[in-house]
DNA sequence: ATCCTCCCCTAC
DNA sequence: TAAGGTAGGGGAGGAT
């Protein structure tokens, strides 16, 4: 292995990888054009990679050889990896389009050449009025209102997706979360083919010997979010370059000394282990998210504070997050592996574990070509460079990867685990963080060699007994967990711990409100619900100051946690919150020291399949003949265009006929009638239904205005689940979205507006469902909108409530059976 | 013994 | 200014 001259094996050394299958033809002519060329002569485009567009001087295939004898990657099309786009004349509508790289003239690779150093590019963009710096950003900033320079804190109903919009960490949770979903996606369409194997094939070389017991792949980004920010900031590479939110680095802040020194001493009272950076009112208090390794050489750590990190390294360059980039390169990533196996256990975005046994068997080509292999295939798909370990398990690959970082690829082979291990230092095993270290120090052991001379049992009595276990065998080099290709959740929380600032007990229920809102809809996004809610609060510390010297950080607090476990199934985000407000208040804590938020879902279990209640309701034996007749009627003519109300018009009466024969009132002579219930009928009903309970008429006299409380993205999410209407969703909620007033809607402008939309006849039944709910049950109070609608469909199914057109008789027990 | 609740720890 | 989230494993100690 060749992980010694991590300089030399950098991803671009060689030149010669693969594209995608189709474009393997292009490939080929470009390596049979390249293979006769002398020696690589620079290394000066090292992680520029071109993209040629229309003609130039010097043209494209001069450009491809220059590339190539200089470092360089030549892209075909253009790939996310691409770099930059060189061109002569674009038009300029071509130029809008291309949101991306910059758009650059030939002569800066001639001149580059000619000087013998990268020049900066941005003196030879094509169009002045590019911006080169952050081109996306302030394209859409020419879009947006000006920001308001009001502090935005959580009492704020905008804040929450602010936050969430601008955490880096909730970012990496939640692309984690998406990239293991996105392998059990590839697995459960997987046809069992991987046509990447194929180029494969003419690697092999006879004279290797083929190791191919059982070998486990470790592959992580190098600094990930610098990686991605460098594909468009070239000039950048080389350079100590950190991601943070605060861009000038030169600013001075202006913080009350005193307070800081308060919180410096309460966290050495309160974690008198770690180490802790002094801080500087003066300085940046932003997190650094990402550093590249000519910073890490200054000691610049991701996590540290932009403030500390210019201490150590005062040339450093800030560059700005680039969210989008990231989701682009993993998303480019993981198809570069599932095009040679779905034996993928997804760790993050930028991290996996690979079964890689099947594939070095099948193609008999040896660990170190296969590295190579992908290596430079990942380079060359993402732009990005990446680590690659080998081991017999998950923890050798893995450790084997730390020993190839940077850019770098190792194999930690069997005959060399024992000596490989014993110089592991216990920090760097994974699942050892600095409390297990500290725990360890205090009993003389850092090396594992260490470990060599202590008893499991007076590990475990340490540690405990799982982790004294798993640290003895890690050790060792043992791993007994096998890689997981099927992830399955186990929980699903929101936490916010930043801005948290209320005045009072209103404020802090307001945000407790949409928070349930914001858990539940990540609940809902997965199909799935939940039986045990947690609330976790974080509680300023007694003698921690008001404020904390970060800006709207939670300082120094205590944690508290309590939860409950539901009788049913948490369906809907109101259950959510009345959960969550019940232990809240339980806590009591006083609002005004509130410092963070947190609700979690846990015991979760599959969403029952709303399809098969809404069939079997829907196709009830009384009414399958109507029903085809409707059905008949809405796809008998093509939903486009004008015909559209015409259309509507006939299915709107053929479906009151329908329901007015179905009209058939089971209401037993012990049952009252709901007044509520009565006054939303129409008028004809009404007389009906007063006539046959010999009621007094004028008990409906005063008209009620409906109005939707709860009408918001949720309950349509809900309203929609499980139904096979994807083209609906999008389509509905985008309608709401536009709608200027949202919080007051017209059921019959909703139907109208679904009607309209006629994609399928089940729409018919949901407003029929909306209908009933909205009016006759939410307005009443009795229950959340989600709990209502599975009632009342067990309900119809069963015949306790009659129907007309769409309206809904309910009598009092009924009502006294949804309240929950 | 086994489960549950309330944490803590770790990783990305 | 700044955006300190989230999921999973597991331990301590009490309830059953």
């Amino acid at each position: 292995m060749d992980s010694n001259n991590r300089d030399e094996d950098n991803g671009f050394a060689e030149w010669g990888g693969y594209m995608a299958a189709k474009k393997a033809k292009l490939v080929e002519q470009y390596n049979q054009a390249t293979s006769n060329l002398n020696e690589k002569q620079s290394n000066i485009f090292n992680g520029i990679a071109i993209f040629v567009n229309g003609y130039t001087n010097p043209t494209a295939e001069e450009l491809k050889v220059l590339m190539a004898t200089h470092g360089g990657i030549y892209h075909h099309y253009q790939m996310p990896g691409t770099t930059h786009i060189i061109a002569s004349i674009l038009p300029n509508a071509k130029v809008k389009q291309l949101s991306g790289p910059p758009i650059v003239q030939a002569s800066w690779i001639s001149e580059s050449i000619l000087a013998q150093k990268l020049l900066d590019y941005r003196k030879y963009l094509l169009y002045t009025n590019q911006n080169h710096r952050q081109p996306v950003l302030d394209f859409t900033h020419a879009n947006k209102p000006a920001p308001s320079s009001k502090t935005l804190t959580a009492a704020d109903p905008s804040f929450l997706s602010e936050f969430y919009n601008n955490s880096r960490l909730h970012l990496i949770a939640t692309l984690g979360a998406e990239y293991k979903q996105l392998v059990n996606q590839l697995r459960e369409k997987s046809q069992g083919s991987f046509p990447g194997r194929d180029k494969l094939k003419p690697l092999r070389d006879s004279s290797v010997i083929t190791d191919v017991e059982n070998v486990i792949m470790h592959i992580d980004m190098d600094c990930f979010f610098v990686s991605v920010g460098l594909r468009s900031k070239p000039h950048l590479r080389g350079q100590p370059v950190v991601v943070t939110h605060a861009q000038n680095t030169q600013k001075t802040i202006n913080r009350p000394e005193t307070s800081v020194d308060a919180e410096m001493k309460l966290m050495e009272k309160y974690y008198p282990d770690q180490n802790w950076e002094r801080l500087d009112p003066h300085a940046s208090m932003s997190e650094i998210a990402c550093c590249s390794y000519e910073a890490r050489r200054c000691g610049v750590r991701n996590g540290m504070f932009l403030g500390a990190a210019l201490k150590l390294c005062p040339d450093i360059k800030a560059i700005p997050y680039d969210f989008e980039g990231y989701r682009e390169v993993s998303t480019v990533l993981y198809k570069t592996l599932a095009d040679y196996t779905l034996d993928i256990e997804a760790v993050s975005c930028d991290e996996m574990y690979v079964d890689v046994s099947p594939i070095l068997k099948s193609t008999g080509i040896s660990v170190d070509q296969w590295a190579d292999h992908i290596r430079r295939e990942i380079m060359d798909s993402t732009g990005c460079p990446c680590s690659t370990g080998f081991g017999a398990n998950r923890l050798q690959a893995r450790l084997a990867t730390k020993k190839a970082k940077p850019a770098g690829k190792f194999y930690l082979r069997p005959e060399d685990v024992d000596e490989f291990m014993g110089n592991v230092t216990l920090a760097d095993l994974p699942g050892v963080g600095p409390t297990t270290v500290s725990k360890l120090k205090k009993m003389g052991l850092v090396k594992c060699s260490d470990l060599y001379s202590v008893t499991l049992t007076q590990l475990q009595s340490e540690l405990g007994s799982k982790i004294g276990e798993t640290v003895m065998d890690f050790a060792k080099g043992i791993d007994r967990k096998p890689l997981n290709f099927q992830h399955e959740r186990k929980s699903i929380s929101a936490d916010v711990n930043y801005g948290i600032r209320f005045k009072d007990n209103v404020e802090a229920l307001s945000f407790l409100q949409r928070l349930s809102e914001e858990v539940f809809n990540r609940l809902q996004d997965v199909k799935m619900r939940a039986r045990c809610l947690n609330l976790r609060l974080l509680v300023r510390a007694p003698d921690a100051p008001q404020e904390p010297s970060k800006f709207l950080g939670c300082g120094v607090c205590n944690t508290i946690n309590r939860s409950t476990t539901t009788g049913g199934l948490i369906g809907d985000s109101a259950t959510v919150y009345r959960e969550a407000k019940n232990l809240f208040e339980k806590i009591n804590v006083p609002p005004h020291e509130l410092r963070g938020v947190g609700i979690q879902l846990s015991r979760l279990e599959k969403a029952p399949p709303l399809n098969s209640v809404l069939k079997r309701f829907l196709q009830n034996d009384q009414t399958k003949t109507k029903q085809d007749v409707v059905v008949k009627k809405v796809e008998a003519k093509p939903t486009r265009g004008r015909k559209i109300a015409k259309n509507t018009k006939t299915v709107k009466t053929s479906l009151n006929q329908y329901f007015k024969q179905d009209f058939v009132a089971p209401v037993s002579s012990n049952t009252e009638i709901d007044l509520n219930v009565l006054k939303e009928l129409p008028a004809d009903m009404q007389q009906q239904v007063i006539k046959e309970y010999k009621l007094d008429p004028g008990i409906i006299t005063e008209q009620v205005k409906v109005v939707l409380q709860d009408f918001n993205e949720t309950s349509v999410r809900n309203a929609f689940d499980g139904i096979a209407c994807d083209q609906l969703k999008p389509i509905v909620l985008n309608w709401l979205n536009s709608t200027s007033a949202p919080k007051e809607v017209d059921v019959e402008m909703l139907a109208e507006h679904f009607k309209a939309l006629a994609i399928h006849r089940k729409i018919e039944e949901l407003k029929v469902m909306l209908s009933f709910l909205y009016r006759h049950v939410a307005k009443l109070g009795l229950c959340s909108w989600h709990e209502a609608y599975w009632t009342i469909v067990d309900a119809v199914q069963q015949g306790m409530v009659a129907r007309y057109g769409s309206t809904l008789l309910v009598d009092r027990n009924f009502c006294c059976s949804i309240h929950f």
